[in-house]
RNA sequence: CGGGGCGUAGCGCAGCCUGGUAGCGCACUCGGUUCGGGACCGAGGAGUCGGAGGUUCAAAUCCUCUCGCCCCGACCA
């Protein structure tokens, strides 16, 4: 229990509360948060903190904090504004592009805002760390982070100015970077738990930074940015880009192979179309993208994924199997080049380049496909008869696929990305020559992990996950104030049964926002389930003339299942009430 | 960066098509009546109509340029 501070009255306090909310606010947390007064919006992805949202964002820092501090990670705090020379060094100045804040100082100088510090920990690292004996270290910031994101949203959830918790350790050796990875995790494991939170650990694409090892903790609600399938059995969990997928086991079948034959499908392109045209069902479709890759072999030439109709390529995966770092749809006329047919009609019979087939696209029996001629599609296609091609995973995950680790069925989820851990391996000390001295003699380089959270996306992912039509429903330990205490009527016996009350919160560590106002009760009540603080006690004439105060949770919708709770012991009721949803 | 939309009082909007010098609701101030789920009556205060230029006797309104913001997509903690 942290130390209360004095209580708050509603009429000293800063919280401007709107009836209605700014158009532009399409999230419920964007929404919620400048209704209830949390922030005001300076810019694009540029907030402000009123007196409430700051209180969330210091009691989420809180809990960070501790976890990190007893996971043995020690506390830093590195520069935003940094000299170009650090990401320079690593080629990130040029490989950042536009969504580094660049700036000059007055003599001409390159500077830019950290949107991210493995650079400058490292460069700390590698002036004070020299020895084997000074290993494994973690140091974490809770940091202010710039990134001109190409498109700021959904308020605090995605902005160009937010607070993050970064981390950054340092091992002797590969195992030693799996050991702090794995207290990390476990650390964020605490976190989580202890905000209250309803989060998935995932398996992430590790990305370009090639990391080995690396999860992301999502926050799961509806709103979220990030799609992910989870086993409904096993701990299996994945972002559906890193997702793999057991090929279900082909169907046996008696049916004579079916002859190749083309057919007129004037104006039928899209999937769908052409299945309802023909009468087929679209798992009977081959469909057949074109992409054309970034990078790598294929650098400039257009491939084939082929996937069956009713499931969809994952780019990702067709990008390592390409051999590129990323591969891009490919432009309708990129398209007529490699097949000789307007947009619609491709396939992967007699396609003039190389062709990756997912295993459940090969596997259909008698397909349907683009005949790489305008307005005509082939059917009875069999694969390794008609066409050839890679066989490689290329999918996207669904739910009802089987768990490749256990079989049973998967569900969707979509999460906000609020941690990420993994392993960077020597990436960056290699680059930057962070190397120590080990224990036979040997310079090494620093085996690097790193671990984040977006502090001040939790924020907002916390209500994106606990709110109603009404307001917010903070978990109680993120929540600005513990109790909202609400006196009705100006009755003197009212005032003074709530000034010996919150006193007696306030001596027994309880945070308490008394709203004092002279509103009719409806205003208060509305304000209080708007601000979303987890228990309302409320004092009025009717209920403390029979010696009691009523208390009800936020997530409580009936204001008549209010308790009623002796006035006389209410303050030790309220505050075992609220070290019990602590946890 | 591609597509779409919006900038008029603190917030939500109307007015623009068809130019005549700005209005509604909420919020705010004052008075009164109310008082357990966003009260009512009356009286007020508050707007460079995002900015610049142009057309015109006259521009929130028409034209050009520009800045900002939002949504979808691409991209990302």
């Amino acid at each position: 229990m942290v130390a209360a501070r004095p209580i708050m009255r509603a009429t000293r306090a800063l919280i401007p509360t709107l009836k209605e909310a700014p158009a532009d606010a399409v999230n419920a947390s964007h929404a919620l948060l400048l209704r209830g007064g949390y922030v005001r919006r300076v810019g694009a992805g540029i907030y402000e903190y009123l007196p409430l949202g700051l209180r969330v964002l210091r009691r989420v820092e809180r809990v960070v904090r501790e976890e990190m501090d007893r996971s043995g990670a020690l506390e830093v705090l590195l520069p935003a504004l940094l000299p170009a020379d650090y990401f320079k060094e690593t080629g990130r100045w040029d490989v950042y592009g536009d969504v580094l804040f660049r700036l000059r100082d007055r003599k001409g100088s390159d500077y830019h805002l950290g949107p991210t510090h493995e650079e400058i920990i490292t460069d700390l690292v590698r002036r004070e760390i020299r020895s084997y004996r000074d290993l494994p270290k973690n140091l974490y910031q809770v940091q202010v982070k710039f990134r001109d994101e190409p498109r700021p949203r959904g308020g605090l959830l995605r902005c160009r100015e937010f607070l993050m918790k970064d981390a950054y350790s340092f091992d002797r050796d590969e195992a030693g970077a799996q050991a702090s990875y794995d207290t990390m995790r476990a650390a964020y494991r605490r976190i989580f738990d202890r905000l209250g939170l309803t989060y998935r650990i995932v398996a992430a694409d590790s990305g370009t930074i090639g990391g080995s090892t690396s999860a992301e903790f999502q926050v799961l609600a509806d709103s979220g940015e990030d799609a992910i399938v989870a086993c409904s059995a096993c701990e299996y969990a994945a972002n559906v880009e890193a997702a793999t997928v057991q090929p279900s086991a082909p169907v046996a079948t008696d049916a004579p192979a079916p002859t190749l034959a083309k057919v007129h499908t004037p104006g039928h392109g899209a999937i769908a179309d052409v299945a309802t045209f023909l009468g087929v069902a679209a798992s009977q479709m081959l469909k057949s993208l074109v992409y054309s890759a970034k990078d790598g072999p294929s650098a400039g030439q257009t491939v084939l994924a082929v996937v069956r109709g009713d499931h969809e390529v994952n780019e990702v995966k067709l990008a390592r199997a390409v051999g590129a770092s990323e591969v891009f749809l490919a432009t309708d006329a990129e398209v007529e080049r490699a097949t000789g047919s307007k947009v619609g009609f491709a396939g992967p019979v007699g396609f003039g380049g190389t062709v990756f087939v997912d295993p459940e696209a090969a596997a259909v029996a008698s397909g349907v496909t683009g005949a790489n001629e305008a307005d005509h599609h082939l059917t009875g296609v069999v694969h390794g008869r008609d066409y050839t091609g890679t066989l490689v995973d290329l999918r996207l995950a669904a739910a009802g696929d089987p768990c490749p680790t256990c079989g049973a069925k998967l569900a969707s989820y979509r999460g906000i990305e609020g941690g990420h851990i993994f392993i960077l391996g020597t990436h960056y000390s290699a680059k930057m020559g962070a190397r120590f001295l080990d224990d036979d003699g040997q310079e090494k380089p620093l085996v690097m992990g790193c671990y984040g959270i977006g502090v001040s996306r939790l924020v907002a992912a916390a209500i994106e996950q606990n709110h109603d039509a009404d307001g917010i429903l903070w978990p109680m330990a993120i929540a600005p104030y513990h109790v909202h205490v609400v006196s009705i009527g100006a009755d003197a016996a009212v005032t003074t049964a709530t000034e010996t009350l919150v006193a007696e919160l306030e001596a027994r560590g309880i945070d308490v926002l008394w709203d004092d106002r002279e509103e009719r009760p409806g205003v208060k009540f509305k304000d209080a389930d708007l601000i979303g603080i987890p228990l309302r006690v409320t004092l009025g004439a009717k209920a403390l003339a029979s010696g009691n105060v009523e208390v009800k949770p936020r997530t409580e919708r009936d204001p008549k299942k209010a308790e009623l709770v002796p006035l006389a012991g209410a303050a030790d009721a309220i505050a075992a009430r609220v070290r019990a949803s602590l946890g």
